[in-house]
RNA sequence: GCGCAGGUGGCGGAGCGGUCAAUCGCACUUGACUGUAAAUCAAGCGCCCUUGUGGCUACGCAGGUUCGAAUCCUGCCCUGCGCA
């Protein structure tokens, strides 16, 4: 008996590209989605009900952080994520793979992300030397890494990632896997995407709860043999679902998700881990993502940017501080309806925390809208046009 | 009027003879942010330019000592506190 069960309604023509409802134990979503990232069983800066009222009906959570923080016996105790984070809706959580390459990398600062922009050189050596760094460290069994918070040793095994997921209790749970920097020489990636595709086995093994969906992580890198061979791998696999994750090159992201999403197979969802900016959301909802999680809408609010459809924009600068309109005009989210962006600029600008609720939620509900209004388009067969017509307004102010 | 303390870049505040255009914090400007070590991070922040082991003007004002002064001396102006 599956956990889940996901239904395609209307396909794009010419496309991968798809709308459905994935059905989960604690609801069902209409994808494609967008599922903003409640890291540490909150969405930061926003309370549940703004969240769902920003019109989001799935969350992610954080394995690793989590289970340093209360612990996942205290979330289970609790009667599961949903329920102790007061959501009324479906969950997920990240196995705490992706940690082993942020918390690896101390990216910030150095300019390594997954995301590998143009211009970016792929022979950085001194990121490479950064990459064993002191908090991780990744052998075959699994990896052993010091927690941010104290320092304290710990290590995950795809068996202790799968327990604590049960633990925590999210409708759908992903295998362990290893994100590898973009800077990473092709015989390193050849051997962690091995490594990934044993450990998806035995998290697979692992699993003992039938009411939780098990979705397998395809890998890869940049290139392009490594990722087809991953998604043949991974589809073989006994999975509920599917993850596309790992670095990327800007330039060829969507080459791959066409690559990978051709083969695998077509009746079961797959997520497209961590990626988040607009442009990527429409390339990868045409190529057959599913769902999207990512923190920028919430980042980037916090940090004093926000989207709307002309592009993003930065509501510190001085040109804000006497704009008694909404941040967007069309926009129906609370901070739109009720606030300036003279108020919320100023409000930023004094440092206040209902800057950030505002911001969050006014980005929340853009990127929650902006995927809703990519659905209708698939349903009513104008998807390529409103990519085009969307894009072009966006990018206007987007360097 | 007398005594004491002090006047440094937008603000606070270091420096107390040379390596000072001046530590640091705040503010300000610009840039970044894609499975959250992120209410964070990076850069800039006297003026000028051909952007440099560059030029110029600067630490209340005016003089002086010294090879050299934000730093020492003299006078003046101003501020705070105390006493008349």
């Amino acid at each position: 008996m599956p956990a889940i069960e996901f239904k395609i309604e209307k396909k794009l023509k010419g496309a991968l590209g798809r709308a459905g409802v994935l059905t989960t134990p604690h609801g069902a979503v209409e994808t494609p989605a967008f599922v903003p990232v409640g890291t540490q069983a909150t969405v930061k800066a926003v309370s549940p009900e703004e969240l769902w009222e920003s019109g989001a009906k799935i969350v992610l959570a954080n394995t690793y952080h989590l289970y340093l923080q209360p612990g996942d016996a205290t979330v289970a105790k609790a009667g599961g994520l949903a329920k102790f984070m007061h959501f009324d809706g479906p969950t997920m959580t990240d196995s705490g793979g992706f940690q082993v390459f942020s918390l690896g990398f101390s990216e910030k600062g150095r300019g390594v992300t997954k995301v590998l922009k143009e211009g970016a050189s792929a022979d950085n050596n001194d990121a490479e030397e950064n990459a064993h760094a002191r908090l991780v460290r990744v052998d075959e069994d699994g990896a052993t890494f010091r927690s941010h918070r104290d320092g304290s040793e710990h290590r995950f095994t795809p068996a202790r990632s799968i327990a604590i997921q049960e633990n925590i209790g999210a409708d759908i749970i992903f295998a362990f896997d290893e994100c590898t920097s973009p800077f990473i020489t092709r015989e390193a990636m050849e051997q962690s995407l091995a490594r990934t595709h044993r450990w998806a086995r035995r998290s697979l093994e692992a699993k003992t709860r039938a009411d939780q969906a098990l979705f397998g992580i395809v890998q890869g890198g940049r290139y392009p043999d490594l990722r087809e061979a991953s998604a043949r791998y991974i589809a073989s696999l006994d999975f509920e679902g599917f993850g596309i994750g790992g670095s990327f090159d800007k330039d060829d992201m969507t080459n791959i998700l066409a690559l990978v999403n051709g083969i695998l197979p077509e009746e079961k969802p797959r997520h497209m881990l961590g990626i988040g900016e607009v442009g990527d959301i429409f390339e990868g909802i045409e190529r057959g993502v599913d769902l999207f999680d990512c923190v920028l809408p919430t980042r980037l609010a916090r940090n004093g940017t926000l989207l709307s459809s002309a592009g993003r924009f930065d509501i510190m600068k001085v040109e804000n501080k006497t704009k008694f309109e909404p941040m967007m005009e069309e926009c129906a989210c609370y901070a739109c309806a009720n606030y300036t962006t003279a108020y919320l600029h100023h409000l930023f600008k004094a440092n206040e925390i209902l800057g950030h609720r505002l911001a969050s939620i006014h980005n929340l509900h853009f990127m929650v809208h902006l995927v809703k209004n990519i659905r209708q388009s698939i349903m009513d067969g104008s998807f390529f046009e409103y990519k085009k017509e969307f894009l072009a307004s966006y990018a206007k102010n987007r360097a």
